[in-house]
DNA sequence: CATTTTGTTCAAAAAAACTTGAACAAAAGG
DNA sequence: CCTTTTGTTCAAGTTTTTTTGAACAAAATG
């Protein structure tokens, strides 16, 4: 009677969000965002999170209401960021999308895209400092700059070694530890 | 001759940015933004950090060409994130600034105003998807979103680990390490 | 008090970031 | 080839964030 086409799981739960899905994409919107990347990826992401089927494009926009641009912007991105793989079910053109749920792949594909250019740029960014200061007319300013450009390099030292640290330490205990109590 | 009031160095350097502090002042500015906070943010710590002598906000917004309002919000939230302290010199009715330089401080203050809450927010969104659980009528789906909340519950507790060393490892070796070779 | 100096607030303007969708490519099928 | 399906690109539109500046408060000064 009001039982019909409930038990169609595996393969139908497929077209519509269950509300603990809702919530999970909504928790990745909000943390992709205080990550400084755009909503839609949280989203990307929190709706393949959810699902055990790989899931292509068109459903992705589909179920999160999303347009062709930022459906296809946003599964480049997190593959990028290795936070997302495809496969190419046997016999379909389409592409389909899993997520990566191994803590420590997504961190260390964060650190490789975003920290990492940014120490390197830092790089240069020194350098080109060091530059101007040969050019500081006043003896004083020059010494300041120097003390100045001296810590910044520390700085850049102290990140360049802790990027590692991190990708150590959340490595550790990838899997859930074995429950103990109750 | 050509050098007329060329050495009114210590008191009227405040008046106009050296080339290299301009070069500071704009590595801040990106370094702001890659961290979600506003590139005036940046500036102004920039300016703060070339400079021995602290700087009222008037001084600030004059070297930065930045507006009153600019001025007034950035360096409120600059202290509140620990970056900048203020002193008030004696018989003078202005409050003047100076930027924090260990890194240590910076950080820590950064991970407890931006990281910290968002821990505890997380708290509170898996206890609301744990309770969505509740609702969801098909069995399979409630299963995945078990395995799921498991999942998040894991990375969360993670992070609560992961911060603490953060705060360790950039604390070490704050000062420069001593120079050895040449 | 009235005045000056210093600093905050917040609505409106400006700038930046994100999303959309239509036009365009690429590849598969027939 | 021509058509269909799948996916990318990017200019224009939308939303969000940041900045501005004028009005306001607070505190010191005379």
């Amino acid at each position: 009677m009001t039982s019909f086409t409930v038990t169609a799981s595996s393969l139908e739960q497929t077209r519509v969000l269950d509300e603990w899905e809702s919530a999970v994409i909504d928790l990745f919107l909000h943390a992709a965002n205080s990550f400084g990347l755009p909503k839609s990826y949280g989203q990307i992401y929190g709706l393949l999170f959810c699902r055990d089927e790989p899931l292509a494009m068109d459903e992705v926009m589909e179920l999160l209401q999303i347009s062709k641009g930022s459906a296809s912007q946003g599964l480049r991105a997190l593959r990028q960021l290795g936070a997302v793989s495809s496969t190419y079910a046997q016999g379909d053109r389409k592409e389909r999308f899993v997520a990566e749920i191994r803590l420590r792949k997504l961190v260390s594909g964060f650190l490789r895209e975003q920290a990492d250019p940014h120490l390197e740029k830092g790089v240069a960014r020194l350098k080109q400092i060091e530059e101007l200061l040969g050019n500081t007319s006043s003896e004083n300013s020059q010494i300041r700059g120097v003390r100045r450009h001296e810590v910044l390099s520390g700085w850049h030292r102290q990140m360049g070694r802790l990027l590692p640290w991190v990708k150590m330490i959340v490595g550790k205990s990838d899997r859930l530890p074995p429950k103990n109590k109750k």
